[in-house]
DNA sequence: CAAAAAACTTACTTATTAGTAAGTAATTAA
DNA sequence: TTAATTACTTACTAATAAGTAAGTTTTTTG
């Protein structure tokens, strides 16, 4: 066998979170999934019994990483710029993958989700947007970042343009995420 | 009659519009259309042979609009932050519709869009941002504004601004578009 | 090792979707 | 005013989608 036996469930999540961030979530079906990781459409029912499910866990899964992430940060004594950029790199390398971000990916439909995925998302973006403003907070403290909004308000700002750069990106060209990411940037420096 | 006979076509437009904006390309179908205009399902595929067709169409109105308002900017004489405004007005009421942007309403499917349609959004995001870019170097150059990236930076970064703005207020509130939107402005004001 | 639990497959159902061929009604143009 | 064109409806088809009930295999555990 080619392709060693990869824990199934784990197998959806992944294949789930990259249809999901490359096409959409109502751009892909069960069988999709099933058919590419050579299993029957009812295996998928049987992990996840239906799509709202898969995207829910993929939605804690990202709300998890981003709590370690968290915590790892508020330990690490690095600069502030340091921090910053590894959120950076995460948008960056959506783009290099032609994908968006898990929220961004259904902010289209974010409206037809059941009341309580919709919670998630919103607890992950709330989350996101925390991580970045003790960032800023902490870069402007130590005199790394020079901002004049508040901390909360210029973590708005700068993952409306991460996260709309991202989706620019497929349509006008990577060139212009870069751009938007060196001038988020230069601005803080400035 | 309560409602008024008005052209199938042009409801069909307005109406596609609306539930790509409300709920995303891919979770509506012709079917929805037909029932909401009380008419059938091929009288929708009469005018618009299939959904990408639909969706190109309103993409076409939308460069048309964009097109008539960039001559009617570059004609009047009054302030840049005015014209301006004017974009940021057209963001605001998407968020008051529970909408995002046509654009932001595609960009999780954009990857399975047709070339030609994808061209045209590629067309109607340039048209938006050249707007905006105009009007800022005018604001610049009247003394209006004050910006330290190129006018065409300055653009992708209000842009990103309020198109990820919208997709957000959904998910965490109206209120956060507003502290967007001024933001915006207040700094351009700086 | 036996039995219970987990991870599936088989084999359906039911609904929706996109689409079209053929016919009819309404409008417009010669 | 009739003939052509436009704007539909009727009545399908073929494909896909979501989901599930019942059975089988595999793995785990007492």
């Amino acid at each position: 066998m080619i392709t060693e036996k990869k824990d199934t469930r784990e197998a959806i999540l992944q294949l789930g979170a990259e249809l999901i961030q490359q096409v959409g979530y109502n751009a892909f079906s069960y069988a999709d999934i099933a058919k590419k990781l050579d299993i029957k459409n009812a295996a998928v029912h049987y992990h996840f019994p239906g799509k709202a499910d898969l995207y829910e866990n993929i939605v804690e899964g990202h709300i998890h990483n981003y709590t370690v992430l968290s915590q790892q940060m508020a330990q690490e004594d690095i600069p502030a710029k340091a921090k910053l950029e590894r959120i950076f790199t995460r948008y960056g390398n959506l783009v290099d993958c032609d994908r968006i971000c898990v929220i961004g990916a259904i902010a289209s439909d974010y409206k037809t989700l059941p009341e309580k995925v919709r919670t998630k998302v919103a607890t992950l973006v709330e989350l996101v947007l925390k991580i970045v403003e003790k960032t800023l907070q902490e870069g402007k403290k130590n005199g790394e970042f020079t901002f004049k909004e508040s901390a909360r308000v210029q973590s708005l700002l700068i993952m409306t343009n991460l996260s709309a750069g991202v989706q620019l990106a497929r349509i006008t060209g990577k060139k212009d995420f870069e751009t938007i990411r060196k001038s988020i940037l230069k601005q803080l420096y400035s």
